[in-house]
Formats: C-alpha cells, structure tokens, sequence
RNA sequence: CAGGCAAGCUGUCUUAUCGCACCAGUUUAGGUUGGUGAGGAAAGUCCGGGCAACACAGGGCACCACGCUUCCUAACGGGAAGGGUUCUGAUAGCUAAUAUUGGAAUACAGAAAGUGCAACAGAAAAUAUACCGCCUUAACAAUAUAUCGUUUCGGUAAGGGUGAAAAGGUAGUGGUAAGAGCCUACCGGCCUUGGUGUGAAUCAAGGCGCAUGGUAAACCUCGUGGGUUGAAAGAUCAAAUAGGUCACGUUAUCUUGAUGAAUAAUCAAGAUCAAUUUGCCCGAUUGUUUUCUUGUGAAAAACGUGAUGGGUAGAUCGUUAGACUCUGAUGGCAAACUUCAGGGCUAGAUAAAUGAUAAGAAUGCUGACAUUUGUCAGUUUACAGAACCCGGCUUAUAGGCUUGCAUUUUUU
C-alpha cells in the first residue's frame, strides 16, 4: 500500500489540483484525434487510455466552446461548475487500473442549474469504461 | 409631492462544508500551518506613451491622422479655462434690424488657386432672371376728355408667387415715368489704422455703396505630426557570443591627373555598372586578400546572410511598486495640473487560479394582515472576469445617493 499513496489521496480527498489536469497540447490533439467518445446531453465525453502512466491518476480537461458563450463570465461559471461535480463525484472513475485521458466538453448553449447538470454528468461518467469492476 | 430624462458617485454582507493558485514557515518530503487572491469598466482594442526587436546619413513624393486660442501633461485625437459661430428662452426695441443676459450645440484652417455637385418646384439657381404686377412708346376699340381694355417697342427686382437658398436688412410726402445703395439715416459686411489682450479675438476711428451665394464628414490647397512590428516582442540557460555541415553573396569597366623609361604598377579624382536600404524617387554607402591560368575563369582564406541543430510546442526572466493613490498645505480663474509634507497599497494564472453548494442577514419591489409603523409570504441584487504595464476615450450597468432639467396632477 505503499507506492499508492498519490492514489488514495486523491481518490479520499476529493481534491482536483494542476497534476489531474491535462495541459499537454500534444496530448490533447491526440485525444480528440483517436480518443473514443460517449455522448448525452449536453455533455460530450472523449476519453483515451493513457499509455505512459505513472501516478495512476486520469488527467481531465473540461472545455466550453466560445461559440456558445460569447462572455468569459458564463464560460467560467460552466467550467467551475463541471470541475465542482468531478471533484465531488470522483468516486465513479476509481478505483482504475489504467489511467485515462478524458475531456469533458459542454456543448450546451444554456446555463442549466447545479442540479441537472450534476445529474447527468453523473450518468454519463458511470457509462465509461473506466472504472475497475467489483 | 409624484413619475421621467441627463450627469456624477457607489457597486451587498456573514457563516458552514468541500476545493483552487501563488508566497512564506515547518517537515519524517506523503504533507501541514499561516498569509494574499478581479473591475469601474478587468470589456471594445479606438487613440497616446513606456518597454523590446528590426531598420535608419539626409531630402522629396505618395499614404494615414489631426485642424479656433492659451494652458496642463511623458504623450494624446484627452482635460481645464477662454473666444467666435449657430439655435433657443427672457428683457429692451416699432410684434423690425439689433442690443443685453441665461441655456444648448459646435469636425471651428482655406470657398477671392482650381475642378465638381444641387432632385422637385419656379419665369429665373450663379456670366442672374421679366410669369403676374408696376411704368412708359406706338396702334386699335370703347366710354368720354382722362380713364379702361387688347396688342406692341422698351424700362423696372419695390410687391405677388416657387424654393433649403432669389444677390445685405429696416425706415424715408429723399429720388424716379415706375423703380432700384440711385441717395440719406441706423444696423450688418469688407478694407486700413490705432488701442486692449500672452492669444483666439475685441473696441474705436476712418474709408468703400458693398459687382465676392452654398457645399471641403466632395476632390483639393495650406499647416502640424507619423520608420515598422507587438509580450506569440525579446533575453538567458540546457556542451551554447562556441564548434560542425550545407547553400548563397563579396564585380568590375572607362577617362583624366601625379610618380614612372613604360600601354606595367601605385595613388588621387570623375563617369558608368552592380549590390545594400525603401511603398517609390533622388541621394548616400560599399565593391576584401592570396594563389593558379593565355583567357573566360577556377581554388582557398576572411567576412556577411540564411538553413540545419536529439528532446517535451522545455525551463527561467521579461511579469507585476509606480508618469500609483489618499489627505493637507502651496502657486493657479481652473484642470484628471505645479511644488512640498505625511499616510496607504505586494492578484500574477498560462487549455489559463480567484470557486461550488447550503443556510441566514441586508436592500428594494409585490401581496396579505394591520394602518405613527410593524409582522408574514414571495421575489430581486446589474453590467461583467485580469493575461506586459500605464494615461485617456467609447460602450454596458439592477438597486441606492447627489445635482440639474423640463413636464403633469393635487392642495393652498
């Protein structure tokens, strides 16, 4: 139990800090260029497993196109909200024995309540793959 | 008193749970403790400046921007104070021209350098014009002895009518056939001189009857300013101002003069040519050295330019405290100014932190109960998110506060 240690700590501490997040362009054009995708209103999921894995933890990134949200205000108070419900929620994705790649785009043009938007990104979260069955 | 419009100021707070970024401390390097964390516009990217790289002897043309004056400023297309013009209210005046005073607007250099433009209406629209009317010459007819009607040679811009605009305005038993700046008075305009003011201008005197309409946010002319790009700038570090490899460029010709035996060679001057610089032109600057070859030329060195470079779209710096802000004094009519004194202020991310949820308070609004006022329920809290940094401008903005403006109703 040892070398998981990063592991459990992120799972117990609902944290979302810069190491769970993907900032690798590289990475990124290649997750929308091969990643798989699940799609439910109006959330649209791509995900990829992460072939270099070391910490054993997924790498998110939440996106909001600008050509729904002309104004930076909304744009950031969809994205706060999705990195909110993640956090809170993350016991969907783990355990995991692979980590992944996944983008969480909006593609909405409303602004829903913290409440429907928390319920369906909870529904499409427990479709993937990703999470080690018990 | 009420609602409306405009301008300025302000731009909700507390707690709980779970989180984010940066900084500092501590640490057994997993963490942990503490501190700090969006705006008046952070927006639009419209001006100006700092900063950086590249370019650059200098001049002209083109292009772009600006355009009353003085002051402020790092600078501005910004601000302050003032002047002119136009519109408008009041008062005076003859219901006039105009004067005084308050308010609003002002892209406010030049229309006497040139070119262009003006629908419709109207007789005529910039070398003015004669439709009606007015006056006059002649002819004819009528009544009747100076009038009227028709035609006609002319005169006339006072009156009518058209227009956004009709070639200064008003008055005159001045003048005339009728009229007309034709003449006179007052007002307006232009020119000259003088006074006042830093200046835009203004005041006074004298002269000119005043033959020169509007439009420059039409071309244009004049004056002033502007090198280009933009933090994805750029610098440093990773063997790193290095070294290597590759490509390209480095050009001359003629004339004259001096030294010289010489048509060799060297030096100087000029012309042509090429290269460099630029949106274009003038101009300016540069055209290296050695060896080989009969020669075209070839090779080498040196210098310059570009490319290549193992690596993650590397890391760090640039990068967050200054043309900052508040208070008081000082100079100033005043300014978002000057000078002085004292105090205050540390966001710094980079697929991009500054939050999410819940509860409560506060503010306003609505409804009910109750009517000095309170209670309950519901609802509202805008515009909007830093991305190198400043000074402005513009646009957006719930509610609250202040000031100004006009309007309506009620009461007295």
């Amino acid at each position: 139990m040892e070398n998981s240690k990063p592991y459990n700590s992120a799972l117990i501490d609902n944290t979302f800090s810069k190491d769970e997040r993907l900032s690798h362009k590289r990475l990124i054009g290649e997750l929308f260029k091969n990643g798989s995708s699940s799609f439910l209103h109006p959330f649209l999921i791509k995900y990829e497993p992460e072939l270099s894995a070391q910490s054993g933890l997924h790498k998110i990134l939440i996106s909001v196109p600008k050509r729904n949200f002309k104004k930076a205000v909304d744009r950031n108070l969809v994205k706060r909200r999705i990195k909110e419900i993640y956090r809170t929620n993350k016991s969907l994705v783990y355990p995991a024995d692979q980590a992944y790649h996944i983008a969480i785009i909006y593609t909405g043009k409303e602004i829903h309540d913290f409440k429907v938007m928390k319920n369906k990104l909870i529904k499409v979260l427990k479709r993937l793959p990703i999470r080690e069955q018990d």
